[in-house]
DNA sequence: GTCTATATTCAGATAGAC
DNA sequence: GTCTATCTGAATATAGAC
């Protein structure tokens, strides 16, 4: 049965809990087996029944973290309702990123805030993945253009890369219980899609202000 | 004379910049002492003429990053004439922070991308600095607002943390050469202040295309 | 499966010659 | 000021008992 856990199955699971969780706080290197042990409860020397090094560990943390934003953004996109605005369709995108990113986020926390500092060898296995992930946002984004909802001057790519930065940075700043993720959604989407500058701003047709002020 | 160099003084330099070089690379734990000195083209044991430890030498290589970034932001707003808009303050703003980040940028890029892995010790002693360095931007968001030329229903501190997460990410995916940084100083203004939605889709009021399609 | 003990490697740091 | 040589501690990884 798949609810039916080893004890090794259960072992390996606490010791990627444990690596997720000091891996994005300490970075890799930094990282030493013995703490990952001492968070897992186990002695160092221990974890190699599970593992054979401490670079197959961060892969496997890696992998699951990149695995889990990128089908959060998907599975939102599924489940929308046929009519579903562009708007919305982009509102929910940036939503599962977020959440996922900070909710459940050891994993993909660390996935992407260690990813400039691993091991070359790795990185180079990590990057279609990530171009995998990219390319879901490139079509979400792509999508809502041709649709007429996005402006056509724009250089999506760019687009996107800021919008991601913003997005993947919260994980700098973002304290659970502080800020709400559905208010960090909204302002995304009211930054990306409206801008928050006032009406008269908008077109910049008018003189603004502080010019007369 | 300020223009005078001892021996001393150009090693240091060009054990700094090795060392910012390294660490931005690499990042803060897997930088060894021996490839630092290896770019300064000298040998590890020399370094201690200059540094105490691979701690003082870290932290003098953000203390420098961080203050590039806040002198070059501070510097565009003084350097505004004084008929200027919100809007090119704000742009002003972006484009001096980009700049400083990406084309003069081992150090700034340090201090940005390795933050998160240094030790609590140090981590500590920067904090006030970037604290100052977010202020300055607050004043500049928050005058905007003042002046009538941002909206007054934003959360501001939120909207802070976005942009400069979209701003510092982009040490991760900036190429030299490859995107300038004024496409991408124009992209972020136009994304903040504007919006990148159509017309029909600004206020939300008209039906969206997709819908009827 | 997990433990303890240990081999091995390499990092940061020091000392003294030049 | 920079070199070479070396100390010391710690980290990854292994081996064998339980």
């Amino acid at each position: 049965m798949a609810t039916e856990q080893s004890k090794s199955d259960i072992s390996r699971t606490r010791i990627l809990d444990a690596a997720a969780k000091t891996f994005r706080q300490k970075g890799y290197a930094a990282t030493t087996l013995n703490e990952i042990a001492k968070v897992a409860d186990m002695q160092a020397g221990s974890l190699y029944y599970h593992f054979n090094s401490k670079d197959e560990l961060l892969e496997e943390v890696l992998d699951i973290g990149i695995n889990r934003v990128h089908e959060a953004v998907e599975e939102s996109q599924e489940n929308m309702p046929a009519g579903a605005s562009q708007r919305e369709r982009i509102r929910a995108a940036v939503d599962a990123h977020l959440t996922t990113l900070l909710k459940h986020g050891d994993y993909t926390s660390a996935s992407i805030s260690i990813f400039a500092q691993i091991p070359e060898e790795i990185r180079q296995r990590q990057i279609p993945k990530r171009d995998a992930f990219s390319a879901l946002w490139r079509r979400i984004l792509g999508r809502a253009q041709k649709a007429g909802a996005l402006r056509n001057d724009v250089n999506l790519s760019m687009v996107r890369l800021l919008l991601l930065g913003a997005l993947n940075w919260s994980v700098e700043w973002h304290k659970p219980g502080k800020t709400s993720i559905h208010a960090m959604t909204e302002h995304v989407c009211l930054m990306l899609l409206d801008g928050i500058s006032t009406e008269e701003g908008i077109r910049g047709a008018e003189v603004e202000r502080e010019e007369v002020a």
